[in-house]
DNA sequence: GCCCGATTATAAGGCTTCCTGAGTAACCTG
DNA sequence: CAGGTTACTCAGGAAGCCTTATAATCGGGC
């Protein structure tokens, strides 16, 4: 491991720190074996329907930035592995409404422990306020914002 | 984009930030038009030799932490496309080095620029300490360590 | 000097995850 | 009801990685 050799891009940084949480995370997922068909990807529609049951397809697409078509075919694969259920909508006959089965709800909730053990690790690995930093220093770069909490005018 | 929604997991902070880094390096690669071929996996590749030519395949696959086998596909087609070139080792028979062609080198020096600047972007962007604090708290988190610069006898 | 396991590279094929393009059914507006 | 939009599905493909297998070479032990 070259580390020694130059400092590591961000960008480079940025990448092995996700796959190193991912991992973590989704090690915990698996961790109790009853999970063992779900790859990292179905966690894209999983986390969805954590946080609020019965989203269609489109919406769920769009909450986690990919195409319908390819939510599409992990809402497939989760459904035929027994997490998942699409329903007709009864509002609208063009839609369907994405439920989780009780499978589904068992899943998401290891999931969310899971999650949320990953943070507590990092809080406690940081410590509580270079975790919280790093929260908003990320979300920083992703909006592209100075969103200055106190500094603002360092700029040209 | 549902922002207000929940706090997203670190993770997912994580990946989003990679992205939007990523995304602006590898626009800056490609502004002049002069690298259109490249696709953002080919980087893996050249990251190695701007900072080593002559290395081998498996010393760039360790490297990256992608297999032998994933590397010579980038290296092939990045052969194919006048950025590199194998030559033979002159001390291995069985091995080839692997050097940046006259136009890898000027990509080379383009990639460089262009990371430069991101890292500029950022740390004016985050103001240079919390810059400099969020590499600190992603190379901790990639290493798993309580890295301690300040506190160093927690370890019972 | 010769054999045998380890190393270097390549070939062949597969899987995952995403994409674009095209189609059908249902909705909504005028 | 016509015409455009929206929700989903089907078909095909590309990128990026993997595993398995093969061939050449190296290097240490006998």
């Amino acid at each position: 491991m070259p580390d020694s050799f130059s400092p590591l891009p961000t960008n480079a940084l940025l990448r092995t720190a996700y796959n190193a949480v991912s991992a973590r995370i989704f090690g915990g997922v698996k961790a109790g074996r009853d999970f063992d068909d779900l790859r990292p990807a179905h966690g894209n529609a999983m986390e969805q329907l954590e946080l609020e049951d019965g989203l269609r397809l489109t919406e769920m697409a769009a909450r986690a930035g990919i195409t319908v078509q390819s939510m599409g075919e992990l809402v497939d694969d989760l459904e035929a592995k027994g997490y998942l259920q699409r329903r007709p909508d009864p509002t609208d006959r063009r839609a369907k409404r994405i439920h989780l089965t009780k499978r589904g709800r068992k899943n998401a909730r290891t999931a969310k422990q899971a999650t949320a053990a990953v943070e507590d690790h990092l809080a406690e690995l940081l410590g509580q306020q270079h975790y919280q930093q790093l929260r908003r220093s990320l979300q920083q770069i992703i909006t592209g914002d100075a969103r200055d909490d106190d500094q603002r005018d360092t700029a040209a």
